[in-house]
DNA sequence: CGTGTCATTTTGTGATCACAAAATTCACTT
DNA sequence: AAGTGAATTTTGTGATCACAAAATGACACG
């Protein structure tokens, strides 16, 4: 058997002729694989994340995984212990708190930067996320929803153009997304509710208010209900 | 010669017995350095940043430093350009406002989180360092009043023992500190104001709505008022 | 004197190695 | 059979190497 511990589907081979090979290619294939692992769920908190184990599931050598490592543990997306090994954090309600109140005071100020910039276009584009979105959650598909819910927000937040927010808030989602994803695992995906619909309509109408109470309250629908009593009930 | 391009003292040598030698101090050796070094605003933003310039400035092989530099380029305080080169972030006017309005948002809310942490010893020694970064405004040492100045924003948040916002600000000083060195090497830091006092009142007395206050007085009046006239008139 | 071209040097990247610390396995004792 | 010790494997770290891309400098030509 040459699979190692888990699911990380091996990189593009690096196959046939070229592809993209500019400076530091295989470091942002390595870097993307990893950070959409996280983004869905498919690393799970507490589980330590091997060097030798990432690379030869991807098929690279160690060096470049070091390097994105490094670059996940200084966004808090994955952590160094002292002994040197690396892992998912743990959630803990500490942690929970204020990830959930950082979303609340980044997000919605994003988003509103981002109205002015959002087109017809991209309406349609959210639109279908969205509908995609209602799918994943009848299904059941998690891993589906989590990509597509991220996808949603960063859609929006990315027309913006932003330097400073944007990575702040990116380092926010691959912090509790590992652990929403435990949680869909318990509860299912069936009481899920968000206010993307909300925020489509504000969208539409340039309404800055509404944009910003849809995000708000899409965040609260998403963490704020669910994520408390899971980690008391602990 | 053995002096390379610019400034950073060479490491603590590794000299004499041990130190802290555990899994990866040479890394965080060499983080701490090149760290400080963005905040005191020893990098001049633009300037290129090498490897191997920094890997024998601090005397140690290029591959700690790799890491490091992928580390803080992570949290946006180095810039990897495509040709793999890296820098210190040029600051863009929209930058400076998307900094500004983070900043505004982020650290009243954790110097609140901060406040019921902060004892009568923590006090004391915001008073010294604000003592102390009233001579450094006097006699015009940019550098230390830098180094102060950080010093006394980070043991307020710091005391929150915020394992989520505490990252974020970080990385937003990072940003805006080699920036800002360049200012007070423009217009001196004999202008410089700040609402440390009040702050250091507040927190005596207890009153959030005040110490939030202050905070945001003090972040506008470093960065609102100078800032933004100097990128305009650039 | 400016400009384009070519040779040289520098630089980042990925790979591999050697080593020590840590974790794991396994045999042995009680 | 359970706990304990040593032996073995795994792992992270720092260093070095080879290579290609990029930057730098020299130089010839207009």
């Amino acid at each position: 058997m040459t699979d190692r511990h888990s699911a990380l589907t091996s990189l593009p081979a690096n196959d046939r002729k070229g592809a993209t090979s500019s400076r530091g290619a295989t470091r942002e294939q390595v870097d993307a694989a990893i950070r959409t692992g996280l983004l869905t769920g498919r690393f799970i908190p507490g589980k330590a994340v091997t060097i030798r184990g990432l690379a030869t599931d991807l098929g690279v050598s160690p060096m470049p995984v070091r390097e994105v490592l490094q670059r996940l543990a200084a966004e808090n997306a994955l952590e160094v212990k002292s002994n040197g090994r690396v892992q998912v954090p743990d959630m803990t309600p500490d942690r929970f708190d204020e990830v959930l109140k950082a979303r609340l005071l980044l997000e919605p100020e994003l988003a509103e930067r981002s109205l002015e910039k959002l087109s017809k276009r991209d309406v349609k584009m959210l639109t279908a996320i969205d509908d995609e979105i209602d799918q994943c959650i009848i299904s059941g598909d998690a891993e589906a929803y989590m990509r597509l819910n991220h996808a949603f927000h960063f859609h929006v937040y990315r027309a913006s153009g932003s330097k400073v927010l944007l990575p702040l808030i990116d380092s926010l989602w691959l912090q509790f997304a590992p652990f929403m994803r435990t949680v869909y695992g318990r509860v299912g995906t069936a009481i899920l509710v968000d206010q993307h619909k909300e925020a489509i309509r504000a969208i539409k109408q340039r309404d800055r208010d509404a944009l910003r109470d849809a995000i708000m309250g899409d965040i609260t629908d998403g963490m704020g209900l669910i994520g408390k009593e899971i980690l008391e009930t602990t």
